[in-house]
DNA sequence: CTGAAAGCGCTTACAG
DNA sequence: CTGAAAGCGCTTACAG
């Protein structure tokens, strides 16, 4: 049928002429079952199947002020690390009956603000990811529709965040008792919640085993950044390097062996996320792996909850992980 | 805001009010710039402004039929295939002014299906990768909203599809003139008609050359499809293995790792599609890439312009090429 | 150039 | 249990 006379969509009218019973009945005995005499119900349901009735979902929102549609909002939705976020918000509004539309903030607070006010109107409820908004702006937009964060914790704003320190213990446990003295932390963006949290943890756990640890700026959370990095990661003198995220942590790797550095022999590689591809690498990469579905998942729970849906009952607690694999090593003294 | 009170949105009514218009001013004001008095114009500009008026584009869907969103149906939304595609297909839904949602089919046609018939309702038209459907359900598809296909050709319909042939000619010399003399092909699903077209076309290339060439079946167009595949890969005694796609071929990868296989010594290796992580392995892999970022473009592009949109002037034609790296190589007798 | 009115397809008090 | 009616926020012929 390329272009013109579509077949226009059933309406509840038609559906309503068909059994001879009101439009009221009709919205009725679709949205609300056991309200109805069973019998009408029943004929209303057969009518509705039989002339291929779906519900208008717009003309069903404006009355309610409900679009039952989410929106999920990342920095960059080809970045690996949303895969399984993406995955589990989708699965979860599926399963409660919403629609989600995904949207991207291209790592600038100002796309951002720009993005979730356009899609606003749209949708009944947002989920942030890693937020790069202040404050302000985020109750701004709070005031409006509900809002949920991921990966960033703001007083008074409901968030799901999977806790980096059990992941980061047992990484500080393996560096320590593979003779690393000075560990590097190649940070990630300025405004980065995570990678602020990221780096007091490791902080803190150096410091209790005695180890010596130093943040190191970086240009971009990406396979880019991370080869840049190499270049204060050695001048630090650190034998082990903790990047922001996976992609950092590949193109230290990368850059460790254009420049001929032994991994994990020379220098220990870790990343975080455990994104596809992590283990195509060579060495494979060691990484500090989040339940990234569940996280997605408890998000979508979460608005859904504040939209007066089931309430959003306590879950597991949500975890990271150390994943060991060959970019990690014991040191060995130059 | 957790819950409750939330600032109702402005109406066009409120704007009205504020100006001292009529609201059909208002309505004509913003969306038919120039059809009005240059004054009320900016009078009604100013106060939406100031109202922090943003149009409810439920309520406009209503009169006009059209919601001004799109979706894109892919069979797995984490699949790093899709990535480029979603990518390009977003950008150029933002820039028409469209509002783009994802949908899944999970490998399925009768997912497909539903997942259609489900988003339906909401969207002005619907870009499909890959289908997996029969012609009689995508020309009722086709009956009620404008339906474009992506990776797949069926006479009646629009489609964009990249041409495999540049990529896999070069292929086919690359392996001709590495002393390769049977070729395997490890096939995609069965009811993939790119997997067809890519045999097809392989087929055709080594015979021009006098290379004898199999097709083989495979279980899932996975990584686990694609190590399962070896073994029948060994069997037909092929010194280069083709992998209908990237995931296969890494499949293909890490079983001869296991099995001891030496890459591109023994067995040369090749995918589909370049996704990202395809240059993370070792050997990195040899792929067949396509411009995904321009065919989501020109997808979204096709389905606007079946709705009144600018028109899709003709563009560049979308083409493959060969992406030669360690996995592929000259054959060495045993 | 601008306004009054009808209508898009639904929901939901309000009656009966 | 069911219907008539109003209203959600917009658009767009139709007048003037």
């Amino acid at each position: 049928m390329p272009s013109g006379n579509r077949k226009p969509a059933a309406t509840i009218y038609d559906v309503a002429r068909h059994v001879g019973v009101s439009p009221s009945t009709v919205s009725r005995g679709l949205n609300k079952p056991g309200r109805l005499n069973p019998a009408t119900e029943a004929k209303i349901r057969k009518a509705a199947e039989e002339l291929g009735y779906r519900i208008n979902p717009m003309a069903r929102a404006l009355p309610t002020g409900r679009t039952r549609t989410l929106a999920l909002v990342v920095s960059d939705l080809t970045n690996p690390v949303y895969f399984e976020l993406l995955r589990g918000a989708e699965l979860k509004c599926a399963e409660l009956g919403y629609t989600i539309v995904f949207a991207e903030s291209r790592e600038s607070a100002e796309v951002e603000f720009e993005t979730i006010k356009r899609v606003s109107p749209s949708v009944d409820g947002v989920v942030v990811v890693s937020s790069r908004l202040g404050e302000a702006e985020l109750f701004t937009i709070a005031e409006h529709q509900p809002i949920v964060l991921v990966s960033r914790e703001v007083a008074g704003l409901p968030s799901v965040v999977a806790d980096p320190t059990p992941g980061i213990v047992d990484l500080v446990d393996l560096l320590a008792g593979s003779e690393h003295r000075l560990i590097a932390y190649a940070a990630g963006p300025w405004a980065s919640w995570m990678s602020t949290r990221r780096w007091e943890i490791l902080y803190r756990e150096a410091q209790k085993r005695g180890l010596s640890i130093v943040e190191l700026p970086s240009s971009e959370p990406t396979l880019l950044g991370g080869k840049a990095a190499l270049e204060r990661v050695r001048a630090s003198g650190a034998t082990a390097a903790v990047a922001f995220n996976d992609l950092m942590a590949i193109g230290l790797l990368q850059a460790s062996r254009e420049e001929g550095i032994l991994v994990p022999e020379q220098l220990s590689i870790v990343g975080f996320d455990d994104i596809f591809g992590a283990d195509l690498t060579t060495p494979a990469l060691t990484s500090i792996r989040a339940p990234n579905r569940r996280v997605g998942e408890e998000a979508v729970r979460l608005v859904v909850s504040e939209l007066g849906g089931p309430e959003a009952s306590a879950t597991e607690p949500l975890l990271t992980e150390l994943v060991v694999r060959s970019s990690t090593g014991r040191r060995r003294p130059a």
